[in-house]
DNA sequence: AGTACCACCTGACGGC
DNA sequence: TGCCGTCAGGTGGTAC
């Protein structure tokens, strides 16, 4: 699930949830979500801090601490934030729950434990360490244009890769490569100019609208692949069936009239 | 530099 | 009802 406007999401909600509260203690489930560092240590750098401000890149929400440090948070496939007010409210498989004095608890679950869990110094210094593309919803056109062009893999993994644009996953690449009317298994380098705007202004506007609707895909205007990505279902705008294929290890899912290879 | 594959995990779903 | 294979929207490592 979490991609850049679902991430965007949780930011959004940890923002109203959970800054200005002092932190009164820090549980954790499972020390293997964490990344590069212990619980004990984890739980350590956060006793008495607040957050105070949040921040993303891609799929990454940072809450940053009134000390030199930030919560970096990874959510996988599987994971979420919740706010809660008691212990039974506490979603299955919550792996981290940051308890603030008053009572509340914001608990961090990842079903798959694919998601990560991280401390560092600032957010720059991570953002380098994992060598994160610029985000998907800042990037400039002159530089989109540039990865796209030099690129040598199918536009799909150009798409998709984390060091060259941060935050775009499986679905969200295909919905804009299905609004831009570009085949997933078309090499990057051969999208002619109108091709590579096209995509790029797609990118803006799925994200902003995924954005605006919370990133549920019920909630989306017509003409929207993703909430018809099934075995079976029809493209919503010429009502082919759409298509199954593997890229890239990942299966794409795409409108096989409204995308065509150029 | 690419890509193809495996691995890490759990849960849902369809077929039998 | 239960067992089994398959699949799921992410990332990282390794071997070509």
């Amino acid at each position: 699930m979490p991609e850049l406007p679902d991430v965007e999401v949780f930011r959004e909600y940890l923002e109203t949830t959970a800054l200005y509260k002092p932190i009164a203690r820090v549980e954790v489930d499972s020390s293997r979500i964490f990344n590069g560092i212990s619980p004990q240590l984890f739980a350590d750098k956060l006793a008495g801090r607040k957050f105070i401000a949040s921040s993303r890149r891609g799929k990454h929400l940072f809450a940053h601490t009134d000390s030199n440090g930030v919560v970096v948070l990874h959510f996988g496939m599987t994971g979420f934030l919740k706010l809660v007010h008691n212990r039974d409210e506490r979603p299955k498989h919550t792996r981290v729950a940051f308890g603030f004095t008053g009572g509340s608890t914001l608990a961090y679950s990842c079903t798959r434990l694919l998601g990560k869990v991280a401390y560092a110094d600032d957010e720059a210094s991570y953002v380098e360490q994992k060598e994160l593309g610029p985000d998907a919803l800042a990037i400039e056109y002159d530089h989109f244009r540039e990865i796209v062009e030099k690129s040598r893999s199918g536009i799909k993994s150009t798409l998709m890769d984390q060091t060259r644009i941060a935050g775009l996953g499986n679905i969200y690449s295909d919905e804009i490569m299905y609004q831009a009317g570009v085949h997933p298994s078309e090499p990057a380098r051969n999208l002619d100019h109108a091709q590579v705007k096209k995509l790029f202004s797609s990118m803006n506007r799925v994200l902003e609208v995924a954005i605006r609707h919370k990133a549920n895909p019920d909630e989306f205007p017509s003409g929207y692949l993703l909430p018809h990505r099934n075995a079976g279902d029809h493209c919503p705008r010429c009502g082919s069936v759409v298509r199954k294929m593997s890229s890239g290890g990942r299966s794409a899912r795409y409108c096989p009239k409204c995308q065509k290879k150029s």
